[in-house]
DNA sequence: TCACTCATGTAATTGGTTACATGATTAG
DNA sequence: CTAATCATGTAACCAATTACATGAGTGA
């Protein structure tokens, strides 16, 4: 019954599938993101990956560098990409807020091609839903409403609306894969 | 020095400096924005009401009804409204993720009126800046990247892209701000 | 009768940040 | 010589969720 939104130890190990990192490299990989996800800080990345190690979803190598700090580089075991697979695999909760979902999104294409086209669909029925009972609520407010609520209201749906535009962009994109050059086209900013 | 993010508590002071509510109603009033802010659970709620109590930042008073479970309606206190005000006019710190924003942004005008149109500005400074930084990862992350993380990437300008425009939209809307129906022209979604 | 909404609360546990501690190297 | 970056870690603390407990009323 264990509920299955430990994500960000498993978002660790993801990273770790992708390619052996240390911790540090985990953190400046995720600060380079923004705060698309934001990234963890130090007192929470090294415990986590220890408790990995204990788990035995991870190996350690300890780098001696003459003259530099040592680094512990962590790769992922069999077991590892196993309990990764099932995590991957089971559907995201509807509330999934946005970090949960550009987390899966940057593993999810790893660990199965089609599944990558369930998760946006998925992901869009729930910005859909999401988007329309914005709008119901804001319909409901009439009265005694005041600006703060308002523009808030108005931002959710303007934000809801560009991140429909952009999974509809983008299912569109991976259903007609040409060959060459997948997704290079840089700006799909395209709502213009 | 303390770092003044208590966000959460303060924030519902400030749901509570619009009309006096219920746990209830705070709970139920979050839900209603879906998951722009997405609503705390009972067990932080009702004890982060009880610390505003002890705090005298608030005060209840209990409605008894007849047949129907009785309702514990918590107001303002002077002290609270104090407090509030402080919080609202330090500024947000540049890391703040979309939820401080929005909580801010709900609470804003009733603090301050010229402090929205600069708290909008300092967001659109920190959006561009994000935007910025994500569209230079992308250009150093040309070899070795998967579909995911340049998904995740293009996701991410998406959204600024459309937060910015916005941003740009609304601080426009509140420059001239016309005497009749200042906000009320609903579908401000014009980024067509 | 069963499930659901209204309405409040507490306790156990998890997950995270901040601050602290260490220590070498490099750039200004 | 000072600050910053590299690199790892622990301990104290805080905030929040989950699960539990209670209890009346309403609608199927």
């Amino acid at each position: 019954m264990t509920t299955a939104t430990v994500s960000s130890r498993h978002f660790i190990l993801g990273l770790l599938a992708q390619k052996p990192m240390s911790g540090y490299d985990i953190k400046h990989f995720l600060k380079s993101l923004g705060w698309l996800i934001g990234s963890p800080s130090f007192g929470s990345l090294y415990p986590a990956l220890h408790t990995l190690l204990r788990g035995n979803l991870v190996t350690v190598k300890v780098l001696l560098r003459e003259g530099k700090p040592s680094r512990k580089i962590y790769s992922i075991t069999e077991a590892g990409r196993e309990a990764l697979t099932e995590w991957i695999n089971q559907p995201a909760k509807s509330s999934a807020p946005l970090k949960a979902f550009v987390m899966r999104l940057i593993l999810a294409d790893n660990f199965s091609p089609i599944g990558l086209t369930a998760y946006l669909q998925q992901r869009r029925a729930q910005v859909a839903a999401h988007h329309a009972s914005l709008e119901k609520t804001g319909g409901a407010m009439d009265e005694e409403i005041n600006l703060g609520q308002r523009l808030a209201l108005d931002y959710g749906l303007a934000l809801a609306f560009a991140e429909l535009a952009w999974l509809d962009s983008t299912l569109n994109r991976l259903s007609q894969p040409l060959p060459e050059e997948v997704v290079q086209g840089d700006s799909v900013t395209s709502i213009v």
